[in-house]
DNA sequence: CACAATACTGACTGAACGTTCGGTATAGAT
DNA sequence: ATCTATACCGAACGTTCAGTCAGTATTGTG
């Protein structure tokens, strides 16, 4: 890699820095290029240059942040024995991955406007399907061991899904500190339920 | 009441109508006033005549649709004798009406966006308050009577909102009969969980 | 040195959109 | 009949913003 390729990637890198930042401070919608471009420095051009759209942008810091956390998560996993440790650390992981890295806010609010090109579409739906995918296997791994009731593992991923989904929306009106009360609640109740036995 | 004014009331009616038609249908930042025109045959400053602004006539949608629902839940609660049957009723209720008034999408897509006047802000935070003293109060309920076990309802009534919410969401990528199940499934694990016992 | 190829610039475009405002029509009051 | 308040119209305004493009600078290559 020479002088130039590389410089060419440390300026990607700082786009993209600068401008997860602004997405993660402003939202989606309200941080334009403009912003960007007072925040780094490079041209307009220079972003379209690196970048094809604000879309694009956009996809690539959500895909880089969703593969960092599934790295975080490979390189812990082992420390926990039971399902259920399991967990606790994947809502603990997310509690604290909502409050340093709240790209959430801003995912959610781009994946909701309604002009989705067929290409954020298909690749929302991998990034839900991988995720749901992920509880499932949890789940079934709960499941197989006896830690868990018999059940359709499927469908409870889904559950749980719902659940730590709210639970990152509902997080973001509460203080800090309570939104890793809110977690554990999630799972405590997810685990053992309300109901007097 | 004079001809006029009767008059006057119909055409806002009117106006509302459609508008929630076009926000369930296209969301709230891809319907325009422009469409609304187009909808209601009304000009654009009448529009505005009647609303203070496209915020407004939202906001007065959302408020209309959420006075509607209470009043539902407090014609029918009384058919239902344990709190229990409550749960999986409001669930069901929340289901139908996910499926029926759509507003729900075109209104956290409008909760999301950043700009949110002091004054919407407030009306978000009351009417969230008021779904959490809901729930909390329902819990409280089955608490003691002993259906539940003991616990802090008010956290309850978070992680409770929180599976609402995050369900809603989910079933907007499920077929619709998957989603009565999903909200079904939801209210069972909160009373159940997964945990063997 | 000449010649690309790559990296970068920023003025400009064009469209979308919420809101305003000067004005008109109509119904009720005096 | 005159007046006034309310209801309604729609062209125009001002702003925002993603994206483009013709051109310039910089770096690598033969």
């Amino acid at each position: 890699m020479n002088q130039k390729q590389l410089q060419s990637e440390q300026t990607k890198k700082k786009i993209a820095v600068a401008a997860r930042a602004l997405f993660v401070q402003k939202g989606y919608k309200a941080t334009s290029i403009e912003d960007i471009v007072g925040a780094t420095g490079s041209s307009k051009g220079n972003i379209y240059y690196h970048f094809k759209s604000k879309e694009g942008l956009f996809l690539f810091l959500i895909e880089e942040w969703d593969h960092e956390w599934e790295l975080n998560w490979k390189q812990s996993e082992h420390l926990y024995n039971t399902t259920t440790e399991k967990l606790y650390a994947v809502a603990e992981q997310l509690a604290t991955d909502d409050l340093n890295h709240p790209l959430t806010k801003a995912a959610d609010e781009f994946f909701h406007n309604e002009e989705k090109t067929s290409e954020v579409e298909s690749r929302m739906a991998e990034m839900n399907a991988k995720h749901l995918a992920f509880n499932q296997k949890l789940l079934q791994e709960g499941i197989d061991s006896g830690e868990f009731k018999p059940g359709d593992a499927e469908r409870l991923a889904v559950v749980l899904e719902a659940i730590f989904f709210g639970a990152n929306h509902l997080s973001r009106s509460l203080a800090p500190d309570k939104t890793t009360i809110l977690y554990r609640d999630a799972v405590t109740v997810f685990l053992d339920g309300v109901a007097e036995e």
